[in-house]
DNA sequence: CTGCTAATTAACCGATGCATTAAATATGCG
DNA sequence: CGCATATTTAATGCATCGGTTAATTAGCAG
């Protein structure tokens, strides 16, 4: 019971089919069949990717006649990336440096004046 | 079957105990031990934790005597944030200005110079 | 109302995930 | 060697996941 967002966020991030139909709502809407004819699996475990892919608020979905559209929704993605930034400095080359000179910093300080 | 390292990072990252593992990790290596704990799990519960991690590449490992180290390798991180930046125009607002000033200049270019 | 199409829900199944406890393995030390 | 400590593996249980087919719901068109 009560996940918590991000986990919502990543284990629906964790499947490469729903990734795919992430990757095809970023060019535009689309109806569940629209969605469902790239893969060869049945139209309900399609519309089982879209009840996660909501419930991490990835897409949204809007009625139109029988036509059920969804459409991305990116907030999730940059709450998961803004939680991938506290890790930054640990892989980002231009933060790696940063640090190296922060940390350089802080040496001198403590140790000034080394000539030559 | 073959899950691809994408996914492999994704649901690595789902599990609240594992990122707060790796939390601990971005202030320095530890063993799994010290890892367990904060946690009211059992070390079995944790080294398999771990193990989900150093296969997502989220870790290494190396041996001391007894004691096995955990040290956090960034790069998968760097790997989903990546993957993420292909949606990064859908929600950071200064992306969205960005596609919004490309977007007028194209519509510009095939409908120059409208008076007042 | 009937029938057609779109989509979801129900019922089921096998695989995987995450936890447990108990047993096994690895390493250093007297 | 024999023991203590650190960690992993084995065996097990239960819940969730991702798929299926069959049945149901929803909306429009005649």
């Amino acid at each position: 019971m009560s996940t918590d967002r991000l986990s919502l966020i990543f284990s629906a991030l964790a499947d490469p089919t729903r990734r795919a139909i992430l990757a095809r709502l970023s060019e535009g809407e689309a109806t569940v069949n629209e969605l469902a004819e790239p893969f060869d699996i049945s139209l309900p475990a399609v519309s089982r990717h879209l009840k996660v892919l909501e419930n991490a608020g990835l897409i949204s979905r809007s009625r139109n006649a029988q036509w059920r559209s969804s459409k991305l929704e990116a907030e999730p993605l940059r709450e998961a990336t803004e939680w991938m930034d506290g890790y930054r400095r640990f892989w980002d080359a231009s933060f790696i440096r940063l640090d190296a000179h922060l940390r350089k910093i802080q040496h001198d300080l403590q140790d000034p004046g080394v000539k030559q």
